[in-house]
DNA sequence: CCTCGACTATGACCGTCGTCATAGTAGCGG
DNA sequence: CCGCTACTATGACGACGGTCATAGTCGAGG
């Protein structure tokens, strides 16, 4: 997960959203924050003059546009993209982690989610814009690889559904098990979505690139 | 959802449950759920000296058991048991939920998950525990189906991850699209996994019932 | 009547949190 | 050197929050 080096506001943004798919975002302080961004505690009133909800949304935007962003990478490690092998990678991301790292972190779209869907509007249509951003280009890769429109945007929505599910389930359990079965179910499914070969996105383009938003 | 008359003891822990579920544990005061359970502050001591985190386990074990108790009544609800229809049913829950009383509700175990399985292991082992209960229910009644032993878990988990995160998207749409496209497109694929004749649980016995545990 | 246990009632303590006010520094165009 | 803007630095404030201490009620048993 880059992020580390850019500016101080940046880098508030990003130890946000790492602090609150820890923590949830009731328990982590803005002194928190500023101190795992190596910031002054002084600038958080200055890039974010609406307080912490600014901060929480941005820190959701951020998520959002770097789970999108990873599809098209996704797509590009594969050798020839499938469904399922969107997918598996998807898990596979999590399932990386928490070998590695433990299972400390979640989701930071869901922990807003929870959190403060009913609370806080703004922070609610921040989550909405990120699985939207998420769905979005999981279903422009889905269509390249050949899966009828219609059916990409809830064969997308099913993923995530799953894979934001299985992370719950994984953090309880402290085990990938979730994660790894629902790959390993939901696979075979997607795939059956396929009706027409993949679109070729050709040398030097990766497919699905041309839906990634920035 | 039951649970309004019992003595004060459960009245705090269904408070508590309700609660966590709309604004997370964070958010949940200890004074709030008293004032919400009608209960006096001096009790919560009294019921549960370890404080907080024994009330909030109590709630998300409260949630397990229903959850899983719940699956026995709606396979009672269905004239012929099939896997597709169950999960159907379990989502129904939450469409009738949101669509009559709003989005407000999310799942209080994925709240407690979220907001405490880094903090206060023994929260995340309550919402171990409530997702294993969950999940043997659904499997049991899967098997009770036709669903061959070694298929049933690994299906149920992803049922339960598939409306978990259904429910996160939902709440975040403020629509209940996720939660419908996880019952159409998953349905077949659960249908699919019956391989013999359902176990007839014969009159007088509801299908599923031995899988209860209290 | 006294005791005892279960339960209720309150107020205080201390920590943390988000926010605000205020002042300070650094760089830069003029 | 001035003035201006961008950013940093800190301390204080008020609002809860969870927990603890302490005392009060009340019914049952003796």
């Amino acid at each position: 997960m880059a992020g580390a080096g850019r500016g101080p506001r940046e880098r508030m943004v990003f130890s946000a959203a790492q602090l609150i798919r820890r923590e949830g975002v009731g328990a982590t302080g803005l002194r928190e924050v500023a101190a795992h961004a190596r910031a002054p505690r002084g600038s958080l009133q200055h890039y974010f003059p609406d307080g912490k909800e600014q901060l929480v949304n941005e820190a959701v935007g951020w998520a959002g546009r770097y789970a999108g962003n990873r599809v098209a990478r996704f797509l590009a490690a594969l050798p020839e993209p499938t469904p399922s092998g969107l997918f598996a990678e998807m898990v596979r991301q999590w399932t990386d982690e928490y070998e590695t790292e433990g299972f400390d972190g979640g989701c930071p779209v869901a922990a807003a989610t929870v959190d403060r869907a009913r609370t806080a509007d703004s922070t609610r249509q921040a989550a909405e814009a990120a699985f939207a951003r998420w769905t979005g280009a999981v279903a422009g890769a889905l269509t390249d690889m050949g899966v009828p429109e219609e059916r990409s945007r809830p064969l997308a929505t099913l993923m995530i559904s799953s894979l934001e599910g299985a992370i719950l389930i994984a953090r309880a359990e402290r085990s990938v098990r979730a994660l790894t079965t629902a790959a390993r179910e939901l696979g075979p499914l997607l795939d059956a979505a396929v009706t027409r070969p993949a679109t070729d996105g050709g040398p030097g383009g990766t497919a699905g690139n041309r839906h990634r938003i920035d």
